[in-house]
DNA sequence: ACGCTCACG
DNA sequence: GACGTACGTGAGCGTA
């Protein structure tokens, strides 16, 4: 078999670093499932190699081949001259465990795979061209970098793999003017800033090109650089003549380099099967695997743990309710679990008897695992006829058993190799999970285009499918119907729910191939992988957990309310005069400014009177009635709100209350509350503090809170890097007073409340984008006054002023601002015309401090389970800055211990913060007493 | 359905 | 020069 290279032979040597470099930045990164060890540039190399190889056939196919890598950063050039490609950027965090991986592919390939210390691999390129062409043979070089240029001709061609075209003398000519054997002088004379070759100022390729063409070659160019008639080009080369002749040392390739292997050893072989598919499938490479198996014909080995997600193209396969399946017996749903094991990834909806999830009832399920084709597993619709007022509460026919499904698909469920898709995964895990199932790992299409499209649109799948796949779903309401004689999705006829139900997973499914290459392309894969994705299980389980809440305590209060209400209630009509609903602004507004005259009614846009705090206030001065009514109000909010509306979310199996977070509501990376809001429970009012009271933990617990103390001032003195800030915070101090100290040149011995109030106001209004105005209403000051405040601490801290500046220019150059952790907030408003640009102005001012804040205390939510795993403690809640815990009495000072540290640090490693985060603890039988 | 008001960070 | 403004949320109520 083996022959001598020469006459007749064909080396091929591939540019081995150029692959991974294009893998790397062409594909996303894709992490292996079992360990997440970074693959994607392995991956796309591998796939490179494979259609390379698939390729190598006809007139132009290699008889001989290798793949050349460079070795090492230092090179001989670097001794010549130091600063030789100093300007490239270091080798990405990500990359370089790939790299001894790539060698490793092109071995199992069993394709030769050499690299030089202190040599690059075009040396080692150009010293086997070389020594092939002597020999007779041919040679193609598989690159397009220019530098390799030089080598062409005398039956050495290179080829750009990613054009899939040849460059001969001819393409040498093209790219640089000159013949393959001037390529080096030109290259000296223009320089390269990518490899930071100096070469002579002001002279590019083209400039170049002409010179040498009209003297011949480099050396008698500079040797009679006199008879140059362009004054400028004269000197320039005149005087970078040592420069010059540097340069073309440093793009002289080595082609007499001692290479330790001969050019017989590089001819081709096939691979050994059993080594390149262990390599794949140790890799996780599942699909390459398959289909190298396949064209091998053996069988592709299983791959024990995972598999890789495959971005597939999303094709324009039209949407079908025809072709969607409707899957009632075992058989049919094992058919999609071997498709889904095929694929690696599949797309799951959840139809629930309600959108609480803590009282909903799985009622069927949808999968998809390619666009178009879906199905929907009916499991508990009822079989009620029109005609039965009452519907009937027998199950409808034509569905499988709901434990034979769920035991055929739990394991597929929690496989770790299986990427389960979903909209609002959080609502999905939690219905499984209510049912003993932990699904994971998931992927949610909301997150995805929350973490892309934060501040441009809401992430609902109605808009998301409307947007980026132009369909229209199938609504809802006409199958459930609305208002009192609305039903639930067990009554809907599975014939009707089939199309819709698998077009949730079908829209799911394709959304995800949009979007998952897309977070990559928009720089927003770290925040979808560490901020969102993670958070998911983190608020599932604490959403779950809930927070025990005393019924009666609640139903106490809402008495003494009721009652004291009603006393106000007298006293107010009796001071009107007459009676009427004080509940009403419209009715109070009338009484107030029409019957009894008081100053300063103004009306809104609406036409009614304003009758807000703030303007009761005013005029609680002057007359008694506005201050009950505040009274009133403030009664009235509490009982409506918290005693009475809390009591109906207890849950009845657990009797604690289950809230549930909107991962993706708030624009600025906050969560959100609802159902009820437990993140604006009353504190402020020493009665609505008492609210907290109702919130206790079980017996022999304690609730624990830990919040961060000022982090949006502490961000704020890190961003716009306040020295005086970062100090005070170092130093311990009170920073509002600090604040008013250095604003109001009162020593911190003799600060008064009444000065500090007066900072603080002004320490949160820059935080919001502050305006006089805005302060000036506060404060209850003039607005002259006001903004001299401001004036005083732009002084004082210009800085501030300087990051307002350059925010909003960021937001109106780029259209969006970011935190530290990378999470872009768009601000689509931001070059309005009008009053809107000052709301996206503040907005944007504001977006990054409190976005960063959001992110930090995220940090530190997803690694918490893991830290406090072995203490008898429970997540409970979030409020935006504090977390609250329920943990055995015994192991309280523990906790406080590991996740105070959890939080402090939350910002390591990805942001080193130059002040310090700073958590409060404290601990209690209830809320009121651990705030 | 919408605006007002008010609870929180 | 006037306009209208603090940033981010959710819930309950009255009014249309």
């Amino acid at each position: 078999m083996s022959q001598q290279f020469g006459k007749g032979c064909h080396l091929h040597l591939i540019d081995g670093s150029a692959f991974i470099f294009r893998a790397y930045h062409a594909l996303p990164p894709l992490t292996r499932k079992s360990d997440g060890l970074p693959i994607g540039a392995v991956s796309g190399f591998v796939n490179m190699l494979q259609r390379y190889i698939e390729g190598n056939t006809g007139p132009d196919a290699a008889t001989h081949v290798a793949v050349i890598f460079d070795k090492g950063s230092h090179t001989f050039r670097n001794d010549m001259y130091d600063q030789y490609k100093a300007n490239r950027d270091a080798m990405p965090e990500d990359l370089r465990p790939q790299m001894p991986l790539t060698r490793e592919a092109t071995r199992a390939f069993n394709i030769a795979c050499e690299e030089i210390e202190g040599f690059e691999a075009d040396d080692i390129i150009a010293t086997l061209s070389h020594q092939a062409r002597d020999a007779g043979g041919r040679v193609t070089i598989v690159s397009s970098d220019k530098d390799l240029m030089q080598l062409v001709g005398g039956g050495v061609e290179m080829l750009d793999p990613m054009k899939n075209k040849r460059i001969d003398d001819e393409g040498v000519h093209e790219k640089f003017g000159v013949g393959p054997n001037r390529v080096v002088d030109v290259q000296a004379l223009a320089g390269d800033s990518v490899d930071n070759v100096p070469g002579a100022p002001g002279i590019g390729i083209k400039t170049a090109a002409l010179l040498i063409n009209e003297y011949g070659d480099l050396e008698s160019l500079l040797d009679r650089a006199s008879e140059i008639k362009q004054p400028k080009r004269r000197q320039t080369l005149i005087d970078h003549r040592a420069q010059i002749e540097l340069s073309k040392r440093l793009v002289q390739l080595d082609c007499e380099m001692e290479l330790p292997f001969d050019l017989d050893s590089l001819e081709i072989k096939d691979p050994d099967s059993e080594t390149l598919l262990a390599f794949l499938g140790e890799m996780e490479f599942r699909t390459v695997l398959k289909r190298i198996a396949d064209r091998m014909g053996v069988e592709a080995p299983v791959i024990a743990d995972a598999a890789p997600v495959e971005i597939d193209t999303p094709d324009a396969v039209p949407f079908d309710a025809e072709k969607y399946e409707c899957v009632s017996d075992i058989t049919a749903l094992q058919t999609w679990i071997d498709r889904i094991y095929a694929r690696g990834y599949v797309a799951v909806d959840t139809e629930t008897t309600s959108l609480n999830e803590m009282r909903a009832q799985l009622v069927g399920i949808s999968l998809c695992v390619t666009p178009g084709e879906a199905c929907y597993i009916p499991l508990t619709h009822k079989g009620g006829k029109a005609d039965d007022l009452f519907g009937n509460d027998d199950l409808a026919d034509g569905q499988m058993g709901f434990e034979d499904c769920l035991n055929l698909l739990t394991p597929m469920l929690q496989d770790p190799s299986i990427v389960k898709i979903g909209q609002n995964m959080k609502y999905d895990t939690k219905i499984f999970a209510n049912l003993g199932i932990t699904v994971a790992p998931i992927d949610d299409t909301m997150l995805m285009s929350y973490a892309m499209h934060g501040g441009m649109h809401n992430h609902g799948m109605d808009l998301l499918s409307e947007k980026y796949l132009s369909h229209t779903p199938i609504p809802i309401k006409p199958l459930l119907g609305t208002g009192k004689s609305a039903i639930t999705f067990d009554r809907v006829p599975v014939a009707d729910a089939v199309p819709y139900a698998a077009e949730d997973a079908d829209i799911t499914l394709r959304l995800w191939q949009m979007f998952k290459p897309k977070l990559h392309t928009v720089g927003v894969t770290t925040v979808y992988e560490t901020l969102e994705r993670p958070l998911v299980p983190v608020l599932a389980q604490m959403e779950r957990n809930g927070i025990k809440v005393d019924r009666d305590t609640l139903s106490r209060m809402s008495n003494a309310f009721s009652q004291k209400m009603a006393s106000l209630e007298a006293d107010i009509h009796e001071k009107a005069g007459r009676s009427f609903n004080v509940g009403s602004p419209k009715q109070l507004g009338e009484i107030l400014f029409d019957e009894m005259s008081l100053p300063g009614g103004k009306k809104g846009k609406t036409g009614a009177y304003s009758t807000g705090a703030d303007i009761l206030e005013d005029l609680a001065t002057e007359h008694e009635m506005p201050g009950l009514v505040l009274d009133w109000r403030q009664l009235s909010k509490l009982k409506s709100t918290y005693t009475d509306a809390l009591q109906d979310h207890i849950n009845a199996d657990t009797g604690r209350v289950h809230t549930s977070y909107s991962i993706a509501g708030a624009n600025t990376g906050r969560l959100a509350s609802t159902d009820p809001n437990l993140q604006n429970i009353p504190i402020r009012s020493e009665e609505g503090r008492r609210i907290r009271e109702a919130f206790v933990a079980g017996e022999g617990k304690v609730l624990v809170s830990l919040d961060y103390s000022q982090i949006e001032l502490r961000i704020l003195a890190h961003i716009a890097g306040i020295d005086a800030l970062k100090q005070a915070f170092k130093d311990g101090q009170d920073i509002h007073a600090m604040t008013a100290s250095e604003m109001f040149d009162v020593p911190m011995d003799e600060m008064t409340p009444d000065i500090r109030r007066q900072a603080k106001a002004i320490n949160f209004g820059v935080i919001y984008g502050i305006s006089g105005f805005g302060l000036a209403r506060n404060l209850r000051i003039p607005r002259g006054e006001a903004q001299g405040f401001i004036d005083r601490y732009f002084e004082r801290f210009p800085g501030i002023r300087a990051y307002m500046d350059e925010t909003v220019q960021f937001a109106k150059d780029h259209g969006y601002v970011q935190t530290l952790f990378g999470r872009k907030i768009h601000t689509p408003e931001i070059n309005a015309k009008g009053p809107g640009a000052g709301f996206a102005k503040r907005g944007a001012i504001n977006a990054p401090i409190q976005g960063t804040a959001a992110d930090v205390i995220r940090r530190a939510m997803v690694r918490m389970p893991e830290a406090i795993a072995d203490l008898p403690a429970k997540m409970l809640l979030q409020v935006h800055d504090e977390l609250i815990f329920e943990v055995d009495e015994a192991a309280a000072d523990d906790l406080i211990t590991i996740a105070r540290d959890i939080m402090e640090n939350a910002s390591d490693p990805a942001v080193k913060l130059d002040v310090k985060l700073a958590v409060d603890a404290g601990r209690g039988k209830n809320w009121a007493e651990a705030h």
